[in-house]
DNA sequence: TGTGAAAATTGTAACAT
DNA sequence: ATGTTACAATTTTCACA
């Protein structure tokens, strides 16, 4: 009998191998790639290759897999990062107002920050008036937020992510 | 298969129905979603289910799913958005700038952005130590950039995206 | 178009190395 | 811990309402 059997580990820190790191960053690139494709890639056996999946999944490294859409395709090919200053900084109303800020329609990213602004958003909208509406109506409506601030979003580019190599 | 029918779609508009935006939905949440339970949560057939997956993808709307990776398990627990401001901004070293920060390794997304800065990066790294070397070693090295601005990143959370309801 | 039942592919589990 | 085989589940294809 083998050793010790990992447990249900809290996303801390994993002992990854080159096959887990292959297998992750194909997962990345195609996420509904087949067990059968993946094994290939990471050169193992499918049985393998599928231990590990559900292996790096259990252990918090493979937090989920989305689909991507595309904002221009859905009516939505003005992009803008908006930062927002807040007056007061009550904990329980940051939190309520950062609540309310990831579900507005539009909204991709919500970046809660220290230092100059104390959130950044990052929309999609129809146009210039979207823009203005959901800024006007959804942001500084609320009586917390002292000033917001409008960056054009020229394009947006994933990184290469987390991975090494 | 042969007969492709004549072009790939551009990712212009697109006229959805409730089933897409359905499928939609919940391919965001939960990209693996079998199409069995696609359709069922649809409310139409299997087939009908995977052609209109098809179709999305083909029309450029559903464009990836992709994994999604906890920074924390990697060992990145320390998030920051890096604002650069350039100096010079021709055209070629721009984006000859751009493809290097999107590749550089704890780099998530890259926003090109108009204003008072010139790129925003959102960075997931091991520490404060490998923070400042991200930053002069990759970053400010190059002649182009004028400043950097670094703000902690202290949670980032996923809007509910680009779909109404 | 959307549906339902076939074949073809894929995921899963048990077993052997 | 990896590889192989057999079995169940799923996707895909096609004829039809």
């Amino acid at each position: 009998m083998a050793g010790e059997r990992p447990k249900k580990t809290q996303p801390h820190q994993a002992a990854l191998d080159g096959t887990d790191l292959a297998i992750l960053a194909a997962l990345t690139e195609d996420g509904r790639m087949t067990n059968a494709a993946l094994a290939a890639r990471a050169g193992v056996a499918e049985s393998t290759c599928a231990y590990r999946v559900r292996a790096l999944r259990e252990a918090g490294v493979l937090t989920a897999v989305r689909a991507h859409l595309s904002p221009e395709a859905l009516g939505r090919p003005l992009h803008a990062i908006i930062k927002v200053r807040l007056g007061s900084h009550s904990r329980e109303l940051v939190h309520h107002l950062y609540d309310r800020l990831v579900a507005l329609p539009g909204v991709l990213t919500v970046f809660h920050v220290g230092g100059d602004d104390d959130f950044l958003l990052h929309v999609a909208v129809a146009g210039p008036e979207a823009l203005r509406d959901l800024i006007l109506e959804h942001v500084t409506v609320h009586p917390m937020v002292r000033q917001t601030e409008t960056q054009l979003v020229f394009e947006v580019r994933e990184g290469r992510g987390l991975l090494p190599g």
